[in-house]
DNA sequence: CATAAAAACAGAATTGACTCAATTTTAGAA
DNA sequence: TTCTAAAATTGAGTCAATTCTGTTTTTATG
């Protein structure tokens, strides 16, 4: 069946993608004009119209598979975490923004932020709040695995702090994401710093400080 | 010397922000077009463009003066907290979340959260950020007042405690105003059990559980 | 009082995202 | 092959924020 028309739609979408992206980058997302996104895809302005219901979905899908890169590095973490709580943490927030910059710059990032913030019931909207939720699970997952192993303790609220470390991380990001001079190495510690509060009240105790109610 | 001009002006800069607001609430932030604004402030568009750089600054006007009420109620928590580190954290918060929709609807706050990380170098932008700035200090303050109180161990990292707290409600506040069917008392419930691990982390210990490294 | 410079104002013109009615292309039946 | 309905494409037109340029008002000065 893929007949003529899917094969043009899938690639036609593509198309769109890729010139968006690349205008994006050059000239911001502001500076990319829909006439030269259209004009750089060979289709025309109701096409992209057709496609993407406006200019805010388009740079969503840019950031869609961004995201789904990090979960996916991020599985790998989950899987087999490193044998302390500190690191643990620190490796999987570590690849979220270690790959943040990849494909989507500063600039993009803020735009994306702010569609999804301002319409958040649109098809971006609904998608950046799923890959958020993703997010979350993952580090609930992580958190889960280390409860299993024994790191962290049991009578812990898994899934509130998973959203706790998750919303803490994601505030640093935007902050980060504000400031163009700001350097992942920074948000690293910074994040680390915040977590280190954490790790310290979460860890069953060797001969460290924290202590234990269910031994 | 505060001549006519200057009368004139801060007159002007009142009905503008007036109109706007009112239609702000009236039509949502997208609806009020700044024509209508300009003739219910009775002054011209290019006047309206005069006073503020773009729409959204005038929707950062109001914004800066709700959270500076919210900033002055939070005062008297921090100069004579609840002598319970839960409370004490639950009161604050509560103050910032209670007032929070008095002057903004929903709508208003998710556009100005979307312009302050669209334009964070906007006039607006910048402010919303001195703001955010000012509400984690307060929440600094407090802990700070709650370490001196002998409520709070002394030797946790209480900036970057705060700083944690702060982002922690800041993002549960976000996916609250972008939900228009969540509800002030839930948004509350949810921080408060975040708060939980947080504050059995850091308490002085009665009998309930946190160890002391420092006795 | 004049008057010139500075500041503020007005609203027409511009710009760019998005819509929509007309046209073209495709899939499949006869 | 030919025809038709459905799907997709097109780009001129609409709408609203912002800019621009000439005009008016205010202030300071002789």
């Amino acid at each position: 069946m893929s007949g003529l028309r899917a094969r043009q739609k899938a690639d036609r979408h593509r198309r769109i993608i890729e010139a968006a992206a690349a205008l994006f980058r050059e000239a911001g997302y502001e500076g990319a004009k829909i006439e030269a996104i259209a004009a750089q895809a060979e289709v025309s302005i109701g096409t992209i119209y057709n496609y993407y219901q406006n200019k805010g979905d388009i740079l969503g899908a840019i950031v869609s598979m961004e995201v789904n890169e990090v979960l996916n590095a991020g599985r790998g973490v989950v899987a087999n975490p490193p044998a302390n709580v500190g690191d643990a943490l620190d490796t999987l927030l570590g690849i979220y923004v270690e790959h943040s910059l990849h494909y989507l710059s500063k600039e993009m990032w803020r735009q994306a932020m702010a569609i999804s913030t301002q319409l958040p019931d649109s098809p971006f909207g609904q998608a950046y709040t799923a890959l958020d939720r993703e997010l979350t699970e993952q580090i609930r997952a992580l958190i889960a695995r280390l409860q299993a192993l024994g790191l962290v303790r049991a009578d812990i609220d898994g899934p509130a702090l998973g959203e706790l470390v998750f919303n803490n991380m994601n505030m640093m990001f935007i902050e980060f994401v504000k400031r163009d001079e700001a350097k992942i190495p920074e948000l690293r510690a910074a994040i680390r710093r915040q977590n280190r509060i954490l790790v310290a009240a979460i860890v069953v105790c060797e001969e460290s400080g924290a202590d234990r109610r269910n031994p």
